[in-house]
DNA sequence: GTGAAAGCGCTAACAG
DNA sequence: CTGTTAGCGCTTTCAC
């Protein structure tokens, strides 16, 4: 493979002049520039990426943090839409990401190595608990790091968050608004942020509401489809006439188990999810929900980071995106027929 | 931050020697590697990894290309099993991934950059489309390669494969023997090998059964919901008794079109999937499917290109996987009750 | 504008 | 067993 001094030498001047040919540098005379282009494109020189983060002190590389829950990768979309809206604003950016799943054996492990990790200029952290000890770890290390989501210790960290408690309350409000009285909850683990700002949303609409808050009628849950068949199985011997389940996979386990037991959706039980990443459209009946932008706090997170690695005096920035109810069929708001509207994207409707 | 000579020094030893100790070379006597330990300890030093790659001509990272389809991610969890197991088997080799999800945009920028990247020592190409040019680009720049799935041209690449063929063979021979005689197919794509090959496993199964092969029977689509909508909307036309989907997703869809023109499954019409990556477990009613195992492709695919990157002079090598005929509901083959059933995923039995 | 020289922090012969 | 000596391939002052 070949090096700058190769390019140099073939093209008569020194590394210096072909270093800054690449880097787009000014100082140089345009027939000098011509020159070694020519020489580069010919031989199909690239330049030693390792060689020029160790001179240059920048790998141009970021590190994507997905620190517990395995697990959901499998069913729930979110992280696949995180992943894939963090590595697309990479490459949009000329940046690379570099993806580390924290597995429970790993974590001390890890934990040590990215925060020491030279291989990249910053890192993003998705879905910690609120607790969890790796963001202090990485407060300390005083690496440009960028959260999404929110964190019990993330002030002094840049963060994208949703507005996870103003959905909610929208949700319960909306299933308020439509008559529901006993309006149950399937929330996801309360020592997350999804989980407990869920939860306190739907308190809150269930207060303004006058609407008593029954502890029996609020299940934690995880995020998975068989936590959720647990949860809502349980909730059926407390007769609700609503669930919001804070996550779609939840309300889809929600659907299943409702139906299983003979009663009918929306009519007998109305379900609102929250996410409206796919599983929502495809759910039947098609899920009334709230959408979260999850490709957006993914972009948006990389923005931030990269603004802070060029300018690592810069504050702390705190975004809170808005969510939006987005209403199917699945709340009795409206019972389309069920013909070409569960198959379009496009027959997305807000309220 | 520290370096290697600061440690050095603070222990009394040369740099060289800390170099060994933070490497395990047996060649150091057990007193001074444990006075060079505990500086270590105490600095809390980590060596810079991107000195350390220039150094050693390797950075412990390997690429992971996703070339096409990045709209599946959304709702397929094909590719977040094949990052999480990619990603898992990395950790576990004390590699890290770099994730390039290619994008129409960045294609050609893509191809050049990744392949005189010198910042990963191997990459792992999922899911091109059978024509990819990338690949061949890849086997001309030598660097250490493996495919998960097949290609046009990957016999000169290692590759590690399922059974698409089988599979497809065993699905739509299980709907035979049930009795069915108008079996229709949701296929992927023709131009890349998981619509190709599962297409071939229909046309066998027939063909053994003596049962004609009926293009109008034969959906081509993409491996999205709305694809497998659009299909399963035209092969109602046809009257099919079954259908094989060539993917969970088209299977769902094709559920729900079913559904939605009244028509019962599986009484009227059979359903078989392809996939069982959760989507089929939570589906109504649960899907017979068939199941690949994309988790140990990912793994394989890793320790694969490990040897490959510490052998390269190592042949090619060539993993067809089995796949399983996992039967649930939709086939008819049993009509379990609709209740704690669909909630497990123990509940999984292999005909 | 261009080049010479001095590293970036580490590994790897090669001596001792 | 340990240290000395060269680099790995590039960026970056600093002169000219």
């Amino acid at each position: 493979m070949l090096t700058l001094d190769q390019v140099a030498r073939l093209s008569g001047v020194s590394r210096t002049t072909v270093s800054r040919v690449i880097n787009n540098s000014p100082h140089v005379r345009p027939a000098t520039r011509d020159k070694v282009w020519r020489v580069i494109q010919e031989t199909g020189f690239q330049p030693n990426l390792v060689a020029r983060s160790l001179a240059a002190g920048r790998t141009r590389m970021i590190g994507l943090l997905i620190p517990r829950p395995v697990t959901n990768l499998f069913n729930d979309p979110y992280f696949s839409v995180v992943i894939q809206a963090v590595a697309s604003a990479c490459n949009a950016h000329d940046y690379s990401v570099t993806l580390w799943l924290a597995e429970p054996t790993f974590e001390r492990h890890m934990a040590r190595r990215l925060l020491n990790q030279t291989l990249v200029d910053g890192v993003i952290v998705s879905s910690a608990q609120l607790d969890d000890p790796v963001l202090h770890a990485l407060i300390d290390s005083k690496r440009p790091c960028v959260v999404i989501g929110r964190h019990a210790a993330s002030d002094c960290l840049s963060y994208i968050d949703v507005d996870n408690r103003g959905g909610a309350f929208a949700a319960v409000r909306h299933l308020i608004d439509l008559g529901r009285q006993r309006i149950a909850l399937i929330s996801g683990p309360r020592n997350t942020a999804p989980g407990l700002d869920r939860h306190e949303g739907y308190r809150e609409a269930l207060a303004q509401a006058g609407l008593p808050y029954d502890s029996a009628l609020a299940e934690e849950s995880d995020f998975t489809y068989e936590g959720g068949c647990q949860a809502m199985r349980r909730l059926l011997n407390q007769h609700p006439d609503a669930v919001f389940a804070g996550g779609d996979i939840l309300a889809v386990a929600a659907l299943h188990v409702i139906h299983g037991a003979g009663l009918k959706v929306p009519e007998q039980v109305a379900v609102v999810g929250f996410d409206d990443l796919g599983l929502a459209v495809s759910a039947r009946p098609p899920l009334t929900t709230i959408r979260q932008p999850v490709h957006q706090s993914g972009s948006l997170a990389v923005e931030t980071l990269i603004d802070l690695i060029d300018h690592p005096e810069h504050k702390p920035r705190h975004l809170v995106l808005p969510t939006e109810l987005i209403v199917r069929t699945s709340c009795g708001a409206r019972c389309a027929q069920v013909s070409d509207v569960n198959c379009r994207s496009t027959g997305l409707e807000t309220a």
